[in-house]
DNA sequence: TTTGTTTGTTCGACCGCTGAACCAACATGC
DNA sequence: GCATGTTGGTTCAGCGGTCGAACAAACAAA
């Protein structure tokens, strides 16, 4: 109870920064009493500080309470296909330092380890007078219950065995979660992007590998055996190439990075001469580029990932029909080009009242959303559970024995406290 | 807190039948003393009765508590597309009086609305002894929220302003509860059909409307607009047949009951001589007996929409990704015919893993389901909120004021007590 | 200066849970 | 039959936590 109420009146004052003492009464229903001593031990710890007083309205003026910021900061860090990258952010997902590395991430595991190890220590040693709540990792990969952390095998056979978030854990002594990289996005931006407001919203990240994250309640959705989002195999040519996890046709090997420039690749073979941005290494940067200078190949490319995506999402809306579908990766850096045909693709398949109910958006926070959310992980978690934030008194080991149904096969109870 | 705990025991007593004072005090982690005072409550209420005492292990024998299943019953009423049906259940989920009468739902409301009161006048009369804790309903709509209740217009525009809920509520002076037809039977089937254990679970309907509901830990889960789980216009075969909702190709204008009897015509028109189980008036029923007895279109017409339905089930495994789905309607009772081309097309387009961590089972409850899980609506309300099961004391008006977010556009806090 | 209003704190009262003690009802061993 | 041990249920004092009322503080308005 007391902790109950402790949690609601920190994630009240992180909400309001500024609010009074009698406006935390009135708007948790707690009395001005209870809230004055739940606050003074806010204030001892430094978590919250006072304000000046606002301006009275008549009466004697209200001291604003403000939620300390800088008080502790966060690490995230994400994994990407081919680099490493982390922010240390304060407790309002404001980037205070980053790092950013190229890495063969499923060719060298080790290499890859040894770059998170030296970026996170980088960051740490960024402020040593505050400290880190914790470590959040985003990873390209779904993460299956069964797999128990681990990476997926079929894509990231190198890996097998190794546990990234023991490692990090043991390696910098602070707390580590670990989700996958979609699901942190789509908290990242609910959090701070283009998801704020929207309770159940989905992120589709198209990179190298295509994904969505699904926050349902606020929560990230994870679904029974927790791969929940899998957009990326959605079938939408079952004649189409063949798909790194043995299907044909996914939307990942339509649109993913590699099947995008190995589809540019197949195309320009026909063209003389070789245009000049095909000369180089291909990304899908120049694509952009080139499609925005009006180059036809590369505009026809684009356009026709927008179409496939359009396809998909309209599955995703119909489904799950989500407030706000936000869109991350580097393709969006094509703008109009490729939500212009996604925009079609999505009114032809979807059904009106979930396309009208549901808006499409780039993700504002970019290529940071995946570390961004994975800090964020530690914050939600803290905010539920201010034991987490304020500091560590020896918590009573909870005496809770979970249900054994025994008898009838019964329903699941969610239980709080 | 009281409530709380009031709401964990109830629960507790319902999963277990026969549970002792003292393992509900070792299960919930609460004191024996506490236990034995709230226990004391239900006895009083008559919501719970003492057994016999169970063998001793030793010491004294325990006295075990049963959950009074019959002290109050509940109706559940299911609006078809050609049917209404309601049944009468304890608080067990166990049928007690049942009543089913054809019926235009769409084209007379007004008939439709004095069949159901008639049906629950019955059903109210079956046994004036038990108080009925409220009534549900199912309606084959789906019901976005701004609708306010009322049935989707272009599929039932002569129902335009009927607030069914209200009236049902004035009608027969108690709760009532209403939801989608597909969601309360993905209720139905986690409560007491094949979803027993499975938080995230899948329901899908085939029948006059192709509808999913998606239970997401436990509850029902209704997206950002009241509308997910439209699987039935999953784009199948975008040359496919005009839709209902104005798309073409969706999955139920391929496997609804219209469209499938629509196909049966026309294949048969050139069929010569007509076989004999088409002379009659065309159902779902003879469609699948003709299939049974060997009927090559009859088969050709079943195996083709279990496939249609593998393909838009994959979507809903890869990304909704349920421990379980459930399939009802009539089409099921095709069984395997059904079953294997959907299994067949689920094994090649949805992820190994989706496939592998779920099972596609049909519904044991079959056309029972709807109307029980619109009853299992109520009981659900009851057990999580005991106030609405025990004797009505008047519960002081909640003083919460929503939180508004005035400062930063603040994620979403579940917000419990 | 007076009056009224709003904020924040203090304090007694009360609700609800807990632990310990106690009684009740059995099994076991002699 | 009796003593002992064990387990179940109840009673009761104690305590943590919240609340309402009273009060002081700090302002605006008249």
């Amino acid at each position: 109870m007391r902790a109950h109420n402790t949690a609601l009146l920190l994630q009240a004052i992180w909400c309001e920064q500024g609010i009074s003492r009698a406006d935390l009464a009135r708007r948790t229903g707690l009395s001005r009493a209870t809230v004055s001593d739940i606050v003074g031990g806010f204030l001892l710890t430094g978590a919250v500080g006072e304000y000046e007083a606002a301006p009275s309205s008549g009466g004697r003026p209200p001291i604003r309470l403000r939620f300390e910021n800088g008080w502790r900061h966060i690490i995230g860090v994400e994994l990407g296909a081919s680099h490493v990258s982390g922010v240390r952010t304060d407790l309002r997902g404001r980037v205070l330092a980053s790092f950013q590395h190229p890495q063969d991430v499923a060719g060298n595991p080790t290499a890859t380890l040894a770059a998170i190890d030296a970026g996170i220590r980088g960051l740490l040693a960024y402020d040593a007078s505050v400290p880190v709540l914790g470590i959040g990792l985003g990873v390209p990969s779904p993460l299956p219950i069964s797999s128990q952390g681990g990476l997926a095998h079929h894509l990231f056979p190198s890996w097998q065995g190794i546990q990234l978030a023991t490692h990090l854990k043991l390696a910098h002594s602070v707390p580590v979660e670990v989700d996958n990289d979609a699901n942190l996005g789509a908290l990242a931006e609910h959090w701070w992007g283009a998801g704020r407001g929207f309770a159940d919203l989905a992120y589709v990240k198209v990179a190298t590998g295509v994904g969505a994250g699904i926050l349902i309640r606020g929560r990230i959705y994870k679904g029974a055996t927790g791969i929940a989002g899998e957009i990326g195999h959605t079938a939408i040519d079952p004649d189409g190439p063949r798909c790194r996890c043995g299907l044909s046709g996914c939307l990942e090997a339509m649109v993913g990075t590699a099947a995008l420039l190995q589809r540019a690749r197949e195309q320009l073979v026909s063209v003389q001469p070789l245009p000049e941005w095909a000369r180089d290494e291909l990304t899908v940067q120049s694509l952009i580029a080139a499609a925005h200078a009006g180059d036809a190949t590369a505009r026809l490319l684009i356009t026709g990932a927008g179409q496939a995506l359009g396809v998909a999402m309209a599955n995703l809306l119909n489904l799950v029909n989500p407030g706000r579908i936000v869109l991350g990766g580097h393709l969006t850096e094509a703008g109009a080009m490729l939500l212009d045909p996604l925009r079609t693709a999505l009114s032809e398949r979807a059904l009106w009242s979930s396309v009208e109910g549901s808006e499409l958006v780039i993700s504002p926070l970019g290529d940071q959303a995946v570390a961004l959310g994975a800090a964020t992980l530690l914050l939600q978690a803290a905010l539920e559970d201010p034991q987490r934030l304020l500091p560590q008194q020896p918590r009573p080991a909870a005496p809770l024995v979970p249900f054994i149904h025994a008898g009838h096969p019964a329903p699941t109870f969610e239980r709080s406290i």
